[in-house]
RNA sequence: GGGGGCGUAGCUCAGUUGGUUAGAGCGCCGGCCUGUCACGCCGGAGGUCGCGGGUUCGAGUCCCGUCGCUCCCG
């Protein structure tokens, strides 16, 4: 198999890097965004649609897809690709997040810290029966019925959907976790991370590409032990999964801390960041792929991305001063919503009216900022000018420049 | 003309045998959303209970009158 990762341009100034993912289904340029597929879509969207807006890549969930319809199913259709029919490549989130999620009612509150932890450990309670060595065992959302994911089990749903790149399972360690306990859940990671090589090894698809994940919290010893050793596994990439702190400072910290001592030839995968400035701040830091629910979710409670700096680039278009608003999102924007002329007025009535168009154009919008934006901060790389391209962006100007 | 029903938040309506600062849904306004159980979550403003009397310690609730809407019978 042909090294899966090319390293095609470094910013001279710092460890942002540019390149291309060489997978089974096609070939992603990076750094880039995943926009989420959980179960199985991009919320509102068809593949086609998707690949429009520039994205080469998709994101699904194993713990949504193994719970419904269920990887035999799946599997039927010659896997997800064929299931969803999307052609490209395919990232598959192993469902340690979403194991995780259970136990707390607000994930990402408690992810941030915003939240009360569930117990003086960040003890799991509700549908989290026991998480133990062998792997988690919970009630399923959709029956209630008991249900149990582990590494292998993990590795073996996401083999059955025929993703192009597999996330090993791991325990993503609330915020609000003593130290003992992240330390204790990150060493449990580890172990599942070498059951999961060992599992894949054996039995998974020869061309399926196994991301390890680090953990840690927010501890730097515990965060570059675990980057050295996931680093160092024979992983294909490496995911910078758990609790990225409270605010954007410690996150920013707690990704320089992982990268560092992650090895320059893996692939990076920042898990469930995407925020505009943090996107930016990601490429910056040397990371390769990001996947997040933020511009798709917004888009859909009526939420579109604009580059104002000042508001954290969002416009909420249920306000009223939009009321008789002709004007379209963004001016100048090539997504689908903003091309054809819909005026943020009409895009408020469709929200207020619930009408699904309204969503589905806001998807689009959003989308096609972040992947403008990504193309941006790529040229930015590849002609090392990220510095200057980010601070133009991070200064209001609109992304969509190459 | 006779009889019945109804008038409570912008809208549609709840309001127990009369008992504290009169509620809900929708709408409106504001906030939130970072490995999506999510067209979602949280909060706020807003009411002379048609009007005027009366009974009562106390009336949106009971009584009388009155205005308006509505249905049925002439």
């Amino acid at each position: 198999m042909p090294a899966p990762f090319r390293i095609e341009h470094r910013d001279p100034t710092g460890r942002a890097r540019s390149g291309r993912l060489v997978l089974g289904h096609g070939s992603v340029a990076t750094p880039a965004f995943v926009p989420l597929a959980t179960k199985g879509s991009v919320k509102g969207l068809e593949p086609g649609e998707v690949a429009a807006l520039g994205y080469e890549m998709v994101l699904g969930n194993t713990f949504h897809l193994f719970l419904e319809p269920g990887p035999e199913l799946i599997a039927k259709h010659g896997g997800l690709h064929g299931f969803m029919v999307w052609p490209g490549p395919i990232i598959t989130d192993s469902g340690g997040f979403q194991v995780f999620s259970m136990g707390h009612g607000t994930v990402a509150d408690e992810i941030k810290g915003r939240a009360r932890p569930s117990g003086p450990d960040g003890e799991r309670q509700g549908a989290i029966l026991a998480i133990e060595e062998e792997g988690v065992r919970f009630r399923s959302y959709t029956d209630g019925a008991e249900r149990f994911l582990g590494p292998e089990t993990a590795m073996e749903v996401q083999g059955a959907l025929g993703s192009d790149i597999a996330f090993v399972f791991d325990e993503c360690t609330p915020f609000h976790a003593s130290r003992e306990y992240t330390q204790r859940s990150t060493e449990r990671t580890h172990r599942w991370l070498a059951r999961c090589l060992r599992w894949h090894e054996a039995h998974g698809p020869a061309d399926q590409l196994v991301y390890g994940i680090v953990q840690g919290g927010v501890h730097e010893d515990l965060r570059r032990e675990s980057a050295q050793l996931v680093g160092a596994s024979g992983c294909g990439g490496v995911a910078i999964g758990g609790s990225l702190g409270q605010d954007k400072a410690q996150m920013y910290e707690v990704v320089d801390w992982t990268v560092q001592d992650l090895p320059e030839a893996k692939p990076r995968h920042l898990l469930g960041i995407g925020e505009v400035d943090d996107l930016i701040a990601g490429v910056e830091r040397g990371i390769d792929t990001f996947d997040c629910a933020m511009p798709t979710r917004l888009g859909r409670h009526g939420v579109a991305l604009v580059p104002d700096p000042q508001a954290r680039w969002r416009v909420d278009l249920l306000k009223a001063r939009w009321r008789e608003a002709t004007e379209p999102i963004l001016e100048g924007c090539g997504c689908p919503a903003c091309r054809a002329g819909y005026s943020r007025a009409y895009l408020r009535h469709l929200l207020r009216q619930r009408e699904l168009l309204a969503l589905r154009l806001l998807t689009l919008h959003n989308l096609a900022f972040v992947a403008a934006l990504m193309a941006d901060l790529r040229h930015g790389v590849a002609t090392g000018s990220l510095a200057e391209v980010a601070a133009a962006l991070r200064g209001g100007a609109a992304p969509g420049g190459h």
